[in-house]
DNA sequence: ACTTTTGAGGAACGGTCGTTCTTGACTGAT
DNA sequence: ATCAGTCAAGAACGACCGTTCCTCAAAAGT
């Protein structure tokens, strides 16, 4: 049919996760966009519609590098593995779409619930406790990456936590 | 000597933090302050200098708004108690600030930290805790704002949590 | 070899951004 | 009564926003 494309999409897509994981939806400009992930304007355009569509497939595919993480929440043995797991795991773009656009789009916001749900049910079914704990922890484990402090923090919580068990 | 001004700067500036504290930096333009805060565009660059500058007047207004929670922490019998003090108060602004503006303006971010360690000294101090583990709770109340369910979840945590004393 | 389709490239669009300028009304001091 | 200083009011600024248009080069189908 016509000329090959000289991007290849996967690689664009995971760019702008990183760069929208960084800074703001309105502090990522298109200008940002065509810099840094190598694609010009036009074929950004062609390939995902808008700036807006960009976004969405990049949450998305942000969203669905979440899944190996439930899959190894499934195997957490206790509340301390299982929280440092989820701190480990790179969400930034997930933090930041959850606080920021998410109030702002509904669509965002049906993402990131469908997301954090599914890695409440992961914790829940781990570690066999009732929902609203591993909505909790799942929580607590967010709050820890907000601060930036993944070590110590949430060793200092579980500790305490598992202690009963 | 000349005019008197027509509007109270205290209540601008708590106008100012509702905005602030319901949408990103940049989703908040200049004539959304205008409209919504009832001072002229003039009035508030003479005011405040700059949007910049009226964000961080509403940040630390919204911060100083802070101390009193951690007055009240401070005479928290539990975690319990603690965890729902700070998931009780509003903290949208200092949320959407840690979030979204700490990373790119380094003065926000200086400000955030200082509030944050604040509620953790306090609830270190009243739960007579390790500082690691009373970051972690401030660490887990923010989380659970941001999911923005306060009831449940939290409850569930410190059930689990207050139980071993 | 030729046509057709598609992406690359870059200029350009209207709109909105944060900010500033100009003008006139009001008030305290001389 | 006059003057100086501050505020209100709104037009206007250049810069940048997301988006579109136009032209040319490349490659698949005939």
């Amino acid at each position: 049919m016509g000329r090959q494309r000289a991007f290849d999409e996967d690689e664009v897509v995971r760019a702008a996760v990183k760069l929208f994981g960084g800074r703001a939806y309105d502090g990522v400009s298109v200008d940002d966009l065509v810099t840094h992930l190598g694609v010009h304007r036009n074929s950004l355009y062609k390939t995902f519609g808008s700036k807006r569509g960009l976004y969405l497939v990049a949450l998305r595919r942000h969203l669905a590098d979440v899944l190996p993480l439930t899959e190894a929440l499934a195997a957490a043995p206790d509340a301390a593995t299982a929280l440092r797991l989820v701190t480990s795991a790179d969400l930034g773009l997930l933090l930041l779409a959850a606080v920021e656009r998410a109030p702002a789009d509904e669509e965002v916001a049906a993402e990131v619930a469908t997301a954090l749900t599914a890695i409440d049910q992961a914790i829940a079914d781990a570690l066999d406790v009732p929902a609203p704990l591993a909505a909790g922890l799942t929580a607590a484990a967010l709050g820890i990456l907000l601060r930036g402090n993944p070590d110590g923090v949430g060793a200092a919580l579980t500790q305490r936590f598992d202690s009963p068990d």
